[in-house]
DNA sequence: GCGATATACGGAGGCACCCTCCGCTTTTCA
DNA sequence: TGAAAAGCGGAGGGTGCCTCCGTATATCGC
């Protein structure tokens, strides 16, 4: 039953569990301590060793790229379940309640945000570009229902 | 000879010394390494011990603020000198020229500046409204001369 | 000049954090 | 089921933070 293209040997489930325990944790502890607070810290509330963090993310700043990806991930994926509920307009302000909601609780890691990105426009130009394909989704689909006019752009 | 107005007792000629070097260290050491360079290091630099730095700067916010304003008072002290030299236009060109370099060479202390100066809206007008008086003496000797015109402000 | 005393100095010490390294455990795969 | 790859954890050595206090020295009244 393994839904996994495995080419090679498949990724150890330990690690995969660690890995979202500790991105789950950094999001936590950076936004309550602000970008330079303890990554041991991370670790214990992640519940495994400092070792364990180091070797999924070896800087900082690894820790935080990832972290911020995840959030993008997670906003795209809520963007494509919406798609196939409610109405379109509906769909389309939870989306962006959520949005507002999640940069509004994070406040205490957009200083770490920033140092993500700054470090890569390349980091910067994937986010955007994900985030408008989901928006613009639902936002086609809204227009297609002819609920909102049709001159407004994802951006 | 003592030129100083001692209500009380003078201060102390070490403290004062050892004072003027730590200020000195911490430009060069924050200059080079940002704001989060070691305050150890800027004790060693200045030849002092470390305790002698938390005492004259209990935080490090406290360290980067008097280098703030020493800059600045050496900036109001150059323009003073400037003014009983030279022509009125040259005296301005060279204090502009002074300015410009010192923050070319401080890019390193920028970030550090940035967070003195936020964390004090109080000390950023006290340092406007010295700059603008200084620059604004250079201004007037050389309005007055007749050497450049009369419709540009300090800003 | 000469104590007396206020002031200042220095750095050891206790703590937290950083990051590396490696012996041990767990998971995967044949 | 057993071998080996992969991952785990935390001790350890280093650095920096900040406090505390015994020692040194500058200032001032005489």
């Amino acid at each position: 039953m393994g839904d996994i293209a495995a080419d090679a040997r498949r990724p150890r489930a330990d690690a995969v569990r660690n890995r979202e325990r500790l991105l789950e944790a950094a999001k936590a502890v950076f936004s309550a301590g602000g970008p330079d607070a303890s990554l041991e810290a991370v670790a214990r509330r992640a519940g495994v060793g400092i070792g364990t963090l180091y070797r999924h993310f070896p800087t900082r700043e690894a820790l935080f790229e990832a972290v911020y990806r995840r959030e993008v991930q997670q906003l795209v994926e809520l963007a494509e379940q919406l798609r196939n509920e409610g109405s379109p307009v509906d769909a389309l302000r939870r989306w962006l309640r959520s949005n507002v909601e999640l940069v509004a609780t994070k406040k205490g890691m957009l200083a770490a945000l920033a140092v993500a990105v700054h470090g890569s426009s390349a980091l910067y130009a994937d986010t955007f570009a994900r985030l408008t394909k989901a928006v613009g989704a639902l936002l086609d689909r809204a227009v297609a229902a002819g609920e909102i006019r049709a001159d407004i752009g994802p951006e």
